[in-house]
DNA sequence: GCTCGTTTTTGAGCTATCGCAAACACCCTG
DNA sequence: CAGGGTGTTTGCGATAGCTCAAAAACGAGC
C-alpha cells in the first residue's frame, strides 16, 4: 500500500495538535482509495465500515427520503472528513457519497476510530469542532429556507460554493466541479425548473454565465446584493 | 454555593465514561443558577462566558436574521446541554437561549472548558456524540422542509415534541411547557396563520385538544399519520 | 368583575413557486 | 456525423401558503 505523505496532511484541522509522528501512526492505518466520477462512496443506510478524510476531488453527500426525493447535505472539499458515522455513534450512514469527479480519499476503519481517539484526544476535540460548525452552517441553512424567498437560497448557495471551491478567472468565479440545476435545487428546497429560470434571468442581467453543469460567477458582487435583498425590496 | 448533588447527573450521557470522583471535580466548576420563565439566558451574539446544562425547566434556543425574523433551532429539555459554543470554537452564542419555564441549569464558564476535556477526554467524545446527533436531526429538518407540506411537517414536529418532553394523560399527550402557534411557526417555517389553521382543523377532527400555549394530542397515533402522508394521497 | 395585553381564529385576495409538458441544446459514442 | 441520452429552457395553468385585516377568546392583575 502506498504510504501518505504526512506533509500533505499535517495542517489539515483534523490533526491540529497532533504531533509529527503520531500523525504517522494514523495515517498506518489509512488507505488511499480512488473514486472515479460519479461512483458512490457509500450508501445511505449502509454499514458504515469506514470514515474518510478526502484528498482530492469533489464529493456529494445526499440524504434520500423513502419516497426517493433528495436532498444535498453539502459538498466536500479536499481536505475536510466525510462519512463520520462513528462520531455521532450511528452503525449505518446517514447519507449517501457520490464522487462528483475524479477523487481520492484516505479511508480508516470504523473500528480504528476508538482506539485512535483514546491515544490521540485532540483528533475527538477537532473533529468535535468541525462537526460543531457543520451544525452552525446546517442552521442557518434552516433559517434561510424559513426566511427568504427561492432567489435569494440561490444566490447564497452559489456565493457559498464559490468560496468554497471557486477558481478565480479574469471575468469572475467559476464552481470547480460538475454541478446541475437539479444539484442546486436540491441545495435550496426547491425545483430544478425554478433554478433555471433564475439562471436564466441572472445570464441575461450578466451576473453569471452558466451551461451544462457548469456556473461561473461574472458579477458575485452583483450576487451578494441579491442575496441580501430583502423580500420587497423589488427592482423596476 | 450549594454543592450538586452528583447522583442526579451521573447517568447523563454528557459523563458517560467519567468517573464519580471526577465527576465531583467537574461538578465543583460550575454553579446551578435559576431562570425564571420567559428569562433570557444569552442572546445571540454576546460573549460566550458559559456553557450549560439544564437540570429543571425548558428552554427555547432561537436563531434571529439581521432583519428580526425568527426560527426555532431547538427546545432544550432537562439533561440536556446547550450554549456550547467554545465546543465548535465561537466566541459568540449563535443563538438566544430563553426559559420557557421556571428553570434551573448548572453553568461552567466556558475558560473552563479546555481544562476540563484535556482531563476528561469523555468529555469532548461525549460532546461529539450529542453534537453529531444533533447535525443528524438537523439534516432532517432541512429534508423535511424541502420535501413536505407544512401540514406534515407541524405534525412531525409536534411528534417529536410529545416525544421529547411530552406527559401521558388518560386521553392523550400533552406537551409539557407553554408553546404557541408562533413558536410552532418558527420550527416548522411557516406562519403563526397557517399553524392556527391547522391545528383548528385537527381539533375538528378530534386529532388534537389545544388552547392558549397548550397543546394535547389526543390522537398520537392519527397525527403519525398525517405526517407520512405522502403529498397527494389526500382525504376526501 | 373589569380592563388590558396577548394569543388565537377566521376571512379574502394575492402571488411565488410548483407541476406538467414539450421543445431544445449539448456531449459522447459508434 | 448521426443517434441517443442527459441536462436545460420555457410556457402555462394550478395552488399551497402568505399577507393583510379584523374580530374574538383568554388570562392576569387591579
Amino acid at each position: 500500500m502506498a504510504k501518505v505523505d504526512t506533509s500533505l496532511v499535517a495542517h489539515l484541522p483534523l490533526f491540529g495538535g497532533v504531533k509529527p509522528e503520531d500523525l504517522e501512526e494514523i495515517l498506518r492505518e489509512a488507505r488511499s482509495v480512488r473514486y472515479p466520477k460519479n461512483s458512490a462512496i457509500f450508501e445511505q443506510g449502509a454499514d458504515a465500515q469506514s470514515f474518510f478524510l478526502l484528498l482530492h476531488g469533489h464529493v456529494r453527500a445526499a440524504k434520500t427520503t423513502p419516497s426517493g426525493e433528495q436532498i444535498v447535505v453539502r459538498y466536500v472539499s479536499p481536505g475536510e472528513t466525510f462519512g463520520l458515522a462513528m462520531a455521532i455513534g450511528a452503525a449505518r450512514y446517514p447519507a449517501t457519497a457520490i464522487a462528483v469527479d475524479d477523487s481520492v480519499a484516505l479511508i480508516w476503519p470504523t473500528s480504528a476510530w476508538p482506539r485512535l481517539v483514546e491515544r490521540f484526544p485532540s483528533l475527538a476535540a477537532n473533529t468535535l469542532q468541525t462537526v460543531g460548525t457543520r451544525l452552525q452552517e446546517s442552521h442557518t441553512r434552516i433559517l434561510e429556507m424559513s426566511t427568504q424567498q427561492v432567489e435569494q437560497r440561490v444566490a447564497h448557495a452559489l456565493l457559498r460554493l464559490a468560496k468554497q471551491s471557486g477558481k478565480k478567472l479574469d471575468h469572475g468565479i467559476e464552481i470547480d466541479f460538475p454541478i446541475s440545476r437539479q444539484d442546486i435545487a436540491q441545495m435550496t428546497g426547491t425545483t430544478l425548473h425554478t433554478v433555471s429560470r433564475i439562471l436564466s434571468g441572472w445570464e441575461q442581467q450578466g451576473l453569471v454565465e452558466s451551461g451544462r453543469q457548469r456556473i461561473i460567477l461574472r458579477d458575485p458582487h452583483g450576487i451578494v446584493v441579491l442575496a441580501e435583498r430583502s423580500p420587497d425590496s423589488g427592482a423596476a
